[in-house]
Formats: C-alpha cells, structure tokens, sequence
DNA sequence: TTTT
DNA sequence: TTTT
C-alpha cells in the first residue's frame, strides 16, 4: 500500500528546448531542464545565490502539451515526485540520476504563447502544428522510440 | 533576486537512526535517510511498489532537534528544498548527490516521543539528555567537525 | 482553460468520526474536521496556540476510504483546493463557507487501523464492515442521498 | 508545541490593487484578492470554470513588498496558512473570514516591474517610492493604523 | 543551460 | 475583481 508522500513543487524557468522521445507504445516522453535560484546569506552574511537545476520528465499527454507549449526560457510550475535511479554506462559505470516525474505542469506569464518572455528563438516546430486539433494527435515519431527508461518511472 | 520556487514536501520513514556532526562553529548537521513508498499501475495493469529514499538533513537548531526525537522507523513530515551537489572522491571519479535541506518538520504518530512506530530501538542517547534545556544545548562534540560540504548547503 | 494553482496541504487530527453520505448518484461524500494547531510569538514574545479547524470533503473513492478508515482523533494527511461556498439559510441568511475539497489523502501513525492514537472511541461499524472487499463495496445507504450541494462541488 | 501542517500554495492574478494599512506599530499589512482558476468536468461530462478568490494577507516586510510590487492583474505565488475568524459586524451579526496569511511571496512573470502582464495601470506610488532603501523604509501612514484584526494573525 |  |  501506498506509504509516505513525495512531492516537489518547483517554479522556474527552462534551460533549453523541452526534447521528446517516444516510447514504442506512442507515449510522450518530454524531459526538460528548469532552473530554480534562491538566494541565502552565506556564513559572512552576504547574500549568495545558488541555482538548481532540475530534470523534469513529463508523461504521455502532459509530455505532448509540454512538448508544444514550452520553451527555453518559459517559465513554468510543475508539481511531482522525486524519482531516483541508477544507470551502468557503456564504461561499466554507475550514474545515478534524480528525476523530478511531473504530473502537474502550468505555464506562468505571458499569454500562453510560449510564456515567460525569453522565449526568442521559439521554433515553429511544423512538424507538430501540422496536427490538426491536439486532443487527437498522435504522434509522429520524429525521433526514435524510447526504449532507455524503466517500467518504474511510467506512472501508470 | 531570488527566482522560482524549490520546494520538498515529503512523508516517510527513517531507514535509520540519524546521523548528526558539528561544524566547527557548533552547528548541528544532521542526516536521515526517508523512505517513501507510492504504488502505481505497471503497464499490464499490476500494482507496483517503488520506494525513494530521500537523503534529507537538517542544519543548526533544527538539526538538534532531529537528532534529539528521531529514531529509525520515526514517521516524519518533512518540507525544504532540493540541492544538487558534486564531489570528486579519492578516487578521482565525481559523485552526484542530491539531497533534501530541510527548513521544517514535525513528527507523526505517537505523542512526541520518538514517533510513528517500529521504533523499538530507540537508544536513550544519554550524552544528550543529559544537556538541560534544549533551546541552549551545546553541541558535546560527540563526532569530529563537518568540514566536508559546502558553504551553499549552509541554509543562512 | 485552467490558469492557476489551489492547493492546500494539512496534517491534523480529526475532531469527530467522518460523516458520510451518498448522492442519488450512489457516490460517497464525507466530511471530517480537521485540526491543525501552530505556534507563533505574540506581540510580547510569548508562544500563542492557534487551533484551526479545516472542514474536508472527500468525493468517491476517496470519500469510501475515508468513512471506512478515519475516525475520531485520526492524524491524517490531506491535499486538495480549497473552494469558498454561499448558501442561503432557511432564514434567508447568507452563509459563507470554506471547504478543503481533498484529492489526496494518507492515513499517519499506526499501521492503518485507525491511526494517530487518540482514537479510542472508535465504533466497530458493523455496517461497513460486513461489506466484503473494500474496492467493491456498494453503498448501503446508511443515510439520505445527498443533494443539497453544487456541482461546482464534484471534482469530475 | 506545534500540531499539524497547514499550508496552502497558491499560483493566481490579483483581481485589484494591494491594499495596504499600517499596524500602530508601523508594521504594514498588505491585502490582496487572487483569483486561480480551475477546469473539472461536471456530470455531464462538459468542462466547467469555477473561480476561487482567495484573501491573501502579507504581514511586515512581505506586505511592504506586496504593496510596492504587486499590483491588478499581477500573476504571483504565494504560500502561507489558512487562517479562518470571525467578526461580529456593527449589526451584531456574525461573519466567518478565511485569510491566506502568505509567509512567501514571489512575482511571476514579466520582468519583475509590475508583473504579469495587464498591469497597465499601474500607477506609480510615488509616496513610496520617495523612500530610499526599501529595507529601512519607515511606513509613511499613508493610511490610518490598523487596529482591528486580532493578533493572532500576527505572524510572529 | 534559464531567469532577474 | 484577475487571467487565458
């Protein structure tokens, strides 16, 4: 049964553009990289910021409205959990690596049209406002399946 | 300027007893691993378990007072934000942590006294009890000092 | 479109067994008062107690779990939005009400059966319980159908 | 000792210009009403709007820098407790209150001036903006004191 | 790598 | 009363 509650509620803005994969089921899988700063004072105080940068993961229809809607630069909330795992790299290497697997996502300033200002270099992305009414799309495999990420980290 | 939210809010158990040290100012660091456990469908339908164990510490009066109540098996809420870190170890390879400082928390279950069940292990810790009023406890320097973590994980 | 977050997170103990009714629909609504108590300085620097009493209505499933497992003195985790109401009384008299509408819920302490301590009023429920698995459990009906709330209210 | 979590995290728009009043200790209370907006789907299965307007209360420096910075239209995050009261009016009718008392505050959107699009009428405060550095800004009494909220609402 |  |  379910034990503990393990949530993450973020604001920031985007690093770069959102990448999506799909997974061989059709399922959008959009990883983005958001920055949150926060400024503390240090033992001398002064003030100091210090930037985080977290992975975000956005699932299915969220990675499609991700996928659509954001860019580098938005500005963005996403609440979630924090997910973490472990990889052997082609060297035989462990990696470990923190997820932040959202199931919350909203776009904050602007006017829904890329959001947050610094969205300069939104690329149209044609291959995506071709499809006609979101809510239907399927999507159109512009990369290669995604086959690199374990059953665990699909929520559902 | 502080920009964007990071934001932790967590409800787990201990897997172990806390781990506290002093920096050489006398502050208290205290670590705790939190287990959170969530269960959501696989793909074929089958409920699947997975647990997270967060690496969550707690610095300066709070860290007394996790140290202090906290016992492995403690039930716990736990709110702060998400900090990414890298060290180079002796072996030359870096190492990637991600932990959780803590700015709250507040024990479940119980009636303050040691909290959420299992927790049949709880050593009297005599070295602190026997410190008078906790609001002026001295740290008593059981472990050497934390100089091992950086000036940005200092909340202040 | 949804522009906007309203959430609200509490950890409290109940004030009396839940109430449950039922829409003419068959789905369960049940309502608890939650208590959070916190502590803050006055104005003289002394420690004030403030007790507030959050009204939580849990919808469906939720609201079945809630009935079957929370009782009286139940500590217990909440997430959901809160929603402002008016009804007008019998006297004509506006009334203003807040409701936390929940869409998460966990039980804390214990190990599930009843949870928090405190709870030592619990009644077995006979009529509940001689429902066989919980995730198939119809309604028996226990009380009128519940249609004196807005469908503003029903989170689907 | 302190009981139970309460927070609320809210993301929305000012539907007005802050308001604020000064404590006849100087100290600034800042009122604002934030409208978020959600989407669920009512029985028949249609999407449905409802708007909550929240009443968010910003104690101290934060209500000095609500009443700068904020203004209608502005899109912010806020965090605090829910707070609820009651008044009796000069009728001698009871009324119920429920406050957000906001202990975090971010702008969002824009460029930190104003905020979030729609501030066009902004205007340009010059009474406060007289006063040099904001950190030591003595409140000017645009306003008569505050005296009739209790302390408990005074958040330290 | 973002943002202010 | 905001916003999209």
């Amino acid at each position: 049964m379910a034990r503990g509650i393990n949530k993450a509620i973020l604001v920031g803005n985007l690093g770069n553009d959102p990448e999506t994969r799909y997974t061989q089921g059709g399922m959008a899988v959009t990883k983005v990289s958001l920055a949150t700063t926060s400024v503390r004072k240090d033992r001398d105080g002064n003030n100091q910021e210090k930037t985080e940068w977290h992975r975000v993961t956005f699932f299915g229809k969220l990675g499609e409205i991700a996928a659509e809607y954001l860019r580098k630069g938005s500005q963005v909330y996403v609440e979630g959990r924090i997910s973490y795992s472990e990889h052997t790299g082609d060297d035989g290497q462990k990696r470990y690596y923190t997820d932040i697997i959202a199931d919350e996502m909203q776009m904050l300033g602007g006017r829904g049209e890329g959001g947050g200002g610094g969205s300069q270099e939104r690329s149209p992305r044609p291959q995506r406002s071709e499809s006609a009414p979101r809510s239907q799309a399927a999507p159109s495999r512009q990369q290669a399946p995604v086959d690199d990420f374990s059953d665990d980290d699909i929520p559902f």
